[in-house]
DNA sequence: CGCCAGGCCTGCACGC
DNA sequence: TGCGTGCAGGCCTGGC
């Protein structure tokens, strides 16, 4: 499932190919993502040069010339770049082609992702106006960590997976971050102290750099219209690794249920 | 066959 | 009354 590592690597994938490029086609096979893609869509964007690529949170913001194509793979999507002899696969639900041949080509089993048109500045877009602070800015750490729990009885894990106190953190690394924090994913959220705060801001920061990292080194792979490197599926920590022995003392991970999301932790290494 | 996974928006219920 | 918060439902298909 795409996190924001890899949005994060599909977008550096995807940049060099479409960047600065003209939209010669679009191809809408099938509309009904989560939210349906808007009639016309490919005669607005045919044409159009295409500007930076850019990210915010999970979204994928494709800047042109009078408005921003916002992309979000949901749980099952993936981009990848395929010539127009690339045979159309069940799940291929949206093609953009550029001038010399590149296409961008959306799959999509579950369709919980979504292809929106924006003309109005993206930040201000509607899903993206309430968002909080990047993981990896400088506009998160420790300290908005702290700040941002303070009240709050929810969990620890529910906390750091809320878009309104940081974004991006999704399931997988949620408990990842939590196991290197050494944080035991149920402590209320307002009951973590300064320090333990900092140390999960860092190891949010870490695991997710380091899955970017990873990423990065399957992006040729990437290119190759193969696209099924799945650099993320990497070994885990405590991830669905419920009663396997810890990776650093032994003890029996355990599994739990928190907002109706598995969640995985060492009861000996997270307090 | 039934259930589950997952992101994340939406709507509802609750307490101050 | 209104707000912040917490919770559950819904969208889907593939895999067990």
């Amino acid at each position: 499932m795409p996190e924001l590592p890899e949005v994060e690597t599909t977008r550096r994938g995807l940049a060099p190919h479409l960047e600065g490029r003209r939209i010669e086609s679009v191809v809408i096979r099938n509309r009904a993502l989560r939210w349906p893609i808007r009639r016309g869509l490919a005669e607005i964007l045919s044409g159009q040069c295409i500007g930076v690529l850019s990210r915010r949170a999970k979204y994928l913001l494709i800047h042109c010339e009078r408005g921003t194509l916002i992309v979000h793979l949901g749980m099952s999507g993936s981009l990848r770049i395929v010539t127009g002899e690339t045979p159309i696969q069940k799940h291929d639900h949206f093609d953009l082609q550029v001038e010399g041949g590149a296409v961008m080509r959306l799959t999509d089993p579950r369709r919980f992702g979504a292809v929106l048109w924006s003309t109005d500045e993206p930040a201000q877009h509607k899903l993206l106006a309430n968002l909080g602070p990047e993981p990896l800015s400088d506009q998160f750490d420790g300290e908005t960590l702290y700040r941002a729990t303070r009240g709050r009885k929810a969990a620890i894990k529910i906390a750091i997976m809320d878009a309104g106190i940081v974004v991006g953190v999704g399931n997988i690394y949620a408990n990842e971050a939590l196991f290197h924090a050494r944080i035991s994913p149920r402590v209320a959220a307002g009951k973590l102290s300064r320090e333990r705060c900092a140390r999960l801001a860092r190891a949010i920061k870490d695991t997710l750099s380091a899955a970017i990292s990873a990423g990065g080194s399957s992006l040729r792979d990437f290119v190759r219209a193969d696209g099924s490197q799945g650099h993320f599926q990497h070994q885990t920590w405590v991830y669905n690794r419920a009663g396997e022995p810890c990776r650093i003392c032994g003890a029996r991970i355990r599994g739990l249920r928190q907002g109706q999301r598995a969640s995985c932790y060492c009861p000996t290494c997270q307090r």
